[in-house]
DNA sequence: TCTGAAAGTCAATACCG
DNA sequence: CGGTATTGACTTTCAGA
């Protein structure tokens, strides 16, 4: 996947972008000292290319009653087969699986997941995590505190 | 933080807002099968109670030369005066990391973190977090691969 | 590549069932 | 709670520098 060239306008826009997705069009070229019409052309060609991925509104989780957030590792069956697609769709199909990954080190995967209450996360493994065919082990830990979140991403480190 | 009480059509919102966060009034009111002026109406309510957090532009981190990502766990000395509030400091400087986690089972924290490359990784390591004071000890490891990654908290489990 | 103007669309408000 | 109507602002396109 390659590389954009983006000059110091674009930073500039994603930054703004990354802070207030629903910036319109005419606020983000005041923003970047740009008039309305080639921010536009701008803001299609970073959309186009990929750049931006999707715009999204973010929930705060306790409003809806997702008190609860964990980070599980899951241990799949190494040997038998199908095991590893057969969870990846289940994983995909799970609403409380916000994330996930396969990681280096050991050879299973780490899933980001929220939750009402305990009793939730305990029906969850019982009833979904531990009835999927492959799975082995599951170990959890729970997020105690948040004191970091956010989805903008470093882009300083591009040109000028 | 209390619950709010949201019906079927806040839900179907919601959902909307969550996979498109760009969506116009009159495009969600379409979606919803109302008429612009409700559905404006409902969005306020849904922002001003923060149960809609931010909006925000998503980046694909490999067009913009991100290409590593990482779960750091950080052990901080438990003895001596403000290391964690410093080291919290430091985090919400560092613009690499993205998350980061107070989590239970060890009493360490855990970072989810952006580089460019393995030298980049390097040098947050040696240059900011071992030369954060308390820093004990860092433990890192790496995505291979993401199977999963949405911004979407599940919402069908509230009302109707 | 930017500016500026023109046409269509939308947000935001007021008002009414 | 819902819908309709109005005004001003914004998006989008195109011609020209």
């Amino acid at each position: 996947m390659p590389v954009a060239t983006l000059d110091k306008t674009d930073i500039k826009m994603l930054a703004a972008l990354q802070a207030n997705g629903r910036l319109t069009n005419v606020e983000l070229a005041e923003k970047v000292a740009l008039s309305p019409s080639p921010c536009l052309r701008r803001l299609k060609q970073l959309e186009e290319s990929g750049v931006i991925r999707q715009y999204v509104a973010l929930l705060e989780p306790a409003k809806i009653g997702l008190g609860l957030q964990a980070f599980v590792r899951v241990s799949l069956e190494k040997r038998g087969g199908g095991h590893l697609e057969n969870f990846m769709e289940a994983v995909q199909r799970w609403p409380e699986v916000v994330n996930c990954y396969a990681m280096t080190g050991e050879m299973d995967y780490l899933l980001q997941v929220y939750f009402e209450d305990l009793e939730h996360f305990s029906r969850f493994v019982m009833d979904d995590l531990l009835q999927q065919p492959g799975v082995e082990d599951v170990k959890s830990s729970f997020v105690l505190k948040e004191f970091k979140k956010t989805t903008a991403l470093p882009i300083s480190h591009l040109g000028q």
